[in-house]
RNA sequence: CGGGGUGUACCUCAACCUGGUAGAGGGCCGGCUUUGGGUGCCGGCUGUUGCAGGUUCAAAUCCUGCCACCCCGACCA
């Protein structure tokens, strides 16, 4: 392709909507170009790379055994409503009326939609197991999109979903997922770390997200710096802390002690002289129509996707300061366990705290000595946010908290949508069972962002070839005869090669096309100009490469030969990554 | 949905506080110049100042309402 024909409309200034590193270079690239909130336009770089990407999946994919579909993305209300999840999904859900007032919706995910399919067409153990992905756009009307790309209301998903006589096969179809993810994820060249997680809204027992590590990543997660263990803060859990504080049976009476205006536990801490880590942090949260403290070491902080779970509630939120202070009596800042009248939970590095000091419930005081478990009881539970330093539940060695976006969801479903859907086949005995089912997806058009995010410098974007707009970006300097010339043997040969070719063959400065290209970043540029050509040779520069200066002349005669070998090297090389 | 912010040319922004004919740079078009990291000079095109009301002789500017977008939080591929 030649730049000059090309829609590859380039900024020099980027566009003050954009703050994420991906959002700023794909604007500035010509890759994509904002058409309202969290809905994008591709131009044709930008799905180029879609493209490639999705051919790297459906590879895998396929060599897992799993085969593409097409569901529709406009949906009757009916399927939603067979599972409850027409009203459970809320303002997600983008739903639209027809011209007869029948409800629909676009789809968000589809479960409902495949497992009827799926119900309708496997009768038998026979016809077991089977595993069907799509990728298609997806819409969810997000409460907050951002970053661009990372988060949009209609994006590009590739959502799989596998069915199977009972829960060990389904066991094994979702790890033969998540091997085939593991590849994926490797050939795109990315840093990741495979993370357990919360199933969330989708349901089911168990799930694992693909984490594309990256320090503007939105979640945080727990990792082992020694094995395998790797968890999202939501569900991460820890070996627990050594006991702090004299023995429990040393421990005097609660006292208590006046100590005006200091609230804040960092406050207190200083005035009493004592750490943060001597201290019970006590929190009220609402839980339904239900008051709960929640109680952590001085240091820690509640997690409250661990509260609620532990609560075995949906979700909690922080109570109000006046519903706090009519629940303690006393001022936001004073709140204890001890003689509260509502239901408490304690983390459990918090309950093995002795001789601590917590809120009094009276304004402008605290309690000294207090002791979990004889002054006040609770239940314990692992309520906290896990930190750095924590150590490992599995190996007892350091976590270390990372930030990632979440690239990829994996979750063994069970019979959550199938039982409701009376999903059943019949087994060898012609008894009806209920299908087991997993579902497995990729944020497509994120992980677009996401190798950004990973792979960019102050120039621009640096792609992995496998998914590199184009693999070679051919640079014309000048328009002299042996110039453009040289240009058209290389494009003629290189695509006889089946090398995807980008020419900038505009009429532009020098710098111009540099920092174009640059801003492009695709891994390997060959410049043809009247300089290198009066020595014979053409020069190569890798993308990775920072110094502009840095080039490699390659003499006309093994350039062909040399610009091969080196893409096959930066294949082998990017796979190797991550 | 709570909090914060912004809407002026294709882009980045100024003018708004203190009302008086809407500007700069980049981009784009033309000319000359330059030709290995966004060349320099000259000329030119581009606007219902987000929308609707109101106040005023006069509104980008003040007031009211609405809309859109961005950022921080609660949710998710």
């Amino acid at each position: 392709m030649r730049s000059s024909r090309a829609l590859i409309p380039t900024l020099k200034e980027a566009p003050a909507d954009a703050t994420s590193v991906s959002h700023v270079l794909l604007l500035r690239g010509g890759f994509v170009r904002r058409v309202g909130a969290g809905i994008y336009s591709f131009l044709p770089l930008g799905v180029r790379v879609l493209k490639k990407i999705e051919a790297v999946v459906r590879d895998e994919l396929s060599k897992a055994g799993a085969q593409e579909v097409l569901l529709p993305a406009l949906l009757p209300a009916e399927y939603f409503k067979e599972t409850g999840r027409w009203e459970l999904y809320g303002d997600t859900l983008l739903r639209l009326k027809d011209r007869k007032g029948g409800e629909y919706h676009l789809g968000p995910t589809h479960e409902e939609i495949i497992t009827d399919l799926v119900r309708r067409e496997v009768k038998s153990y026979r016809d077991l197991p089977k595993n069907l992905f799509q990728i298609q756009t997806k819409f969810r009307d997000e409460p907050r999109p951002r970053g661009g790309l990372l988060r949009c209301r209609e994006f590009s998903m590739k959502d799989a979903y596998s069915f199977d006589v009972d829960e060990a096969s389904a066991k094994a179809s979702y790890e033969v997922m998540r091997a085939a993810y593991c590849r994926i994820f490797d050939r795109l060249g990315f840093d990741y770390r495979v993370v357990s997680a919360d199933s969330g809204a989708i349901g089911g027992s168990g799930s694992a997200e693909f984490q594309v590590l990256v320090q503007s990543g939105e979640d945080l997660i727990a990792a082992c710096t020694n094995c395998a263990y790797a968890a999202n803060l939501e569900v991460a859990k820890t070996h627990a802390l050594p006991r702090i504080g004299p023995d429990p049976a040393s421990v005097p009476a609660p006292d208590r002690v006046h100590t005006p205006g200091h609230g804040a536990i960092s406050d207190v801490a200083a005035f009493l002289k004592r750490t943060p880590d001597n201290f019970l942090k006590s929190l009220v949260y609402v839980a339904g129509k239900e008051l709960v403290m929640a109680v952590v070491r001085g240091d820690h902080d509640v997690n409250e996707v661990k509260l609620a779970r532990a609560l075995g509630v949906s979700d909690v939120r922080l109570a109000s300061g006046a519903e706090v202070e009519k629940a303690t009596g006393a001022a936001l800042g004073f709140a204890g366990p001890v003689g509260f009248k509502h239901r408490i939970v304690i983390d459990r590095d918090a309950a093995s705290l002795t001789d601590a000091v917590t809120g009094a419930n009276v304004t402008d005081t605290h309690l000294l000595h207090v002791q979990p478990g004889r002054d006040f009881s609770a239940e314990a539970a692992e309520i906290r946010n896990v930190v750095d330093g924590d150590l490992c539940p599995d190996c007892q060695s350091p976590l270390k908290i990372y930030r990632g976006i979440e690239a990829g969801h994996i979750f063994l479903l069970g019979t959550h949508y199938t039982s409701k859907m009376k999903a059943t086949y019949l087994d060898e005995k012609g008894e009806h069972r209920t299908i087991v089912m997993g579902c497995y997806g990729i944020g497509i058009s994120r992980l677009v962002a996401a190798v950004i995010e990973q792979h960019h410098d102050q120039n621009g974007i640096r792609w992995p070839l496998a998914i590199a707009p184009y693999q070679l970006h051919l640079v014309q300097l000048g328009a002299e005869p042996e110039v453009v010339a040289e240009v058209a043997r290389l494009e003629r040969e290189l695509e006889a090669r089946g090398i995807d070719v980008l020419i900038d063959d505009r009429e532009e400065r020098p710098g111009v096309k540099f920092k174009d290209a640059d801003l492009i970043g695709i891994p390997l540029r060959v410049t043809v100009g009247a300089k290198a050509l009066k020595a014979g040779a053409v020069e190569l520069k890798p993308r990775s490469e920072a110094d502009p200066k840095k080039a490699e002349l390659v003499p006309l005669a093994n350039a062909v030969e040399t610009i091969v070998a080196r893409l096959q090297a930066l294949l082998e090389g990017s796979s190797k990554a991550g």
